[in-house]
DNA sequence: GAGTGCAATGCATTCGGATGCAATCATAAA
DNA sequence: TTTATGATTGCATCCGAATGCATTGCACTC
């Protein structure tokens, strides 16, 4: 076949290739676009015969049902929002959960908010894909939670918690976590126990410091200082220096997350000229993997955070196949991971 | 109004809530479907009057117009499909993607690839979502790219560099920041240099590598070792401990990025009581955080991400509203940061 | 007042696959 | 051979927004 020249002032975008469609493959396979559809429908009824002939037509034509189509008329799409917050981007959740949606063949939206007024604006757009889902690791206005569910959208959480509304949640044990940690920093002999706590309106941040504070509570005494700060490295080396102006310093720092907890030894290290943990004792929470580094060997709580990304997903499509389904919570524990960062003692 | 007590037998997924459409709207508003979706066309000509009804009617009914619908016409939607290598997944990039494309009003499908051999089904995948273009971080096989080229999906590589096909490229100077390290290394006196490259098959590690093996030919000399690894802490920790295997110990290592030169790092100190650098210089490239810790005070190549990504999507959003435009590459120069891992000498 | 040009508007159609329904077919039972 | 039963199949319609085209409305000119 001769190639006819392209003229250059013709516009390229109107000479769009024309997708191969359903029809395409039913008249090349001779059967009806119905028997095409139902090819690629599970569980439709079709023969060996049929499926045979459209099979060969589209592997002959390369056709690729359009996904857009498909969520038209089923008012869904393959689609999964993943809602992340922006500090504190987690990449290891946000690798697992594009591995693991992959793997139940649903794609993933992503979406970072810096701010809750971000929430809003995410929660239209996803609306606007049809979204099959939403894994949310953001704290969201109940208000908001509540739009999602008059969308019949189904939403669970990831690590977040909430009393006043039902919803499908699949969290670490932060609360008990921590108070084996700090149970541990008990044992060892540390009275002074310092908190560097997240933002203040941080759930995980908030049922962190209550283990720890309640571990206190129990030996008669509480922390001899609670600061906030971001989830940062630069957050925690700030916090660190503010816990060495104290008059009466800490002998162990209780951090709401690894990347605060590296803070504080670097500033103790490196600011201070401390030996961690022999000046004092730092504990982190969450199980990065910078934490394991030999620099840092943190103590911590290892989130099972495959095993909460799985979970997480199972929960979703179970509720996308049966909306109708109660909402459920699924509580793992950590695991106590024993770093040189701090003396802990005890079991 | 009365709430009618649903009845629990009831399938409830038959009793969708209908979403509201550009003709309820358009009833509401006493106007035209078309003006309904006018209204949300750019540029489209309708009266301020109209404009007014419109809005009015929107606002009321909480209409949000369907983004499946509307690619199903247009043969494209807003969203952008970023390709990630699985490993290696820079968790920077990713967030500034996310936030960059939302800003320009686009969104996120986020794929992480292991092998190439996912790369043919993830295309398969995109396509179906008609996604207005690509941003890939990753290599593709020549057919791959052509597959993309075919069905006129516009495609951005980050870092990726292609000879013999002609591709929109934003890349890093990689070679050209690694010959600054590497001078930087050879004044201050380091003759026995040692790389530690990245897979073999990673054009990223190549290049660098490559550039460190041009300064080192300049000065008439050659690495005394070169090792592959994967791009992780682990991978550094092994390489260094089989560099300081060899009879003839390197004095500088130079490592394909930041995070196997960290291991470097923490294996030299840590497993061989070395001191960095005194009795042995290190260097990475990227400019990741963990480099900026006081622990390690990495000398590195910071990659300009920021500007980067803003590049990349600019060159999409041109190649989106014009795909006749030729194409391009553009490359940033990195920035040197002279941690203090390695003693770096010159200008 | 007729004529010109342009903005605004609505109609009708289109995108591509899913699905209810009725028709058809194959198979087995009577 | 006839009938019953269930599996296949195709037809027609639907999803919801975009857009070419024709029409209408308006402002302005001569």
């Amino acid at each position: 076949m001769a190639r006819i020249p392209q003229q250059q002032d013709q516009p390229v975008t109107s000479t769009r290739t024309r997708s191969v469609t359903s029809y395409d493959v039913a008249r090349e396979s001779g059967v009806s676009q119905s028997a095409v559809s139902r090819y690629f429908t599970p569980g439709a009824s079709i023969s060996v015969r049929t499926r045979a002939k459209i099979l060969k037509a589209v592997n002959a034509l390369g056709y690729q049902p359009n996904a857009i189509a498909r969520s038209l008329i089923t008012n869904r799409s393959r689609l999964v929002a993943v809602m992340l917050a922006n500090l504190g981007f987690n990449p290891d959740f946000a690798s697992a959960l594009s591995q693991t949606l992959a793997r139940h063949g649903l794609n993933m939206l992503l979406f970072t908010l810096d701010h809750d007024s971000d929430a809003e604006q995410v929660i239209d757009q996803l609306w606007q894909y049809r979204v099959a889902g939403v894994i949310a690791a953001v704290t969201l206005a109940p208000g908001h939670v509540e739009k999602l569910g008059q969308r019949e959208t189904p939403i669970v959480f990831l690590n977040r918690v909430y009393d006043d509304i039902s919803v499908n949640t699949v969290c670490c044990d932060h609360s008990e976590g921590e108070r084996r940690l700090v149970s541990g920093l008990w044992a060892a002999g540390h009275r002074r126990l310092a908190l560097v706590a997240g933002p203040e309106d941080s759930q995980v941040s908030q049922a962190r410091v209550s283990g720890a504070a309640d571990v206190l509570r129990l030996h008669g005494t509480q922390p001899i200082a609670t600061l906030h700060s971001d989830y940062s490295y630069g957050g925690g080396r700030r916090a660190m220096s503010d816990l060495m102006q104290l008059p009466d310093r800490p002998d162990a720092v209780i951090c709401a997350n690894d990347m605060l907890a590296i803070g504080c030894i670097d500033e103790a290290r490196h600011g201070f000229g401390l030996n961690v943990p022999g000046d004092v004792s730092i504990v982190g929470f969450d199980g990065a993997a910078a934490g394991r580094w030999a620099s840092y060997d943190l103590a911590t709580i290892r989130q099972p955070m495959a095993t909460m990304v799985e979970a997480a997903i199972e929960m979703l499509l179970a509720r996308i196949a049966d909306p109708a389904l109660t909402t459920e919570k699924r509580v793992f524990s950590g695991e106590l991971l024993k770093g040189s960062s701090a003396r802990l003692g005890g079991g």
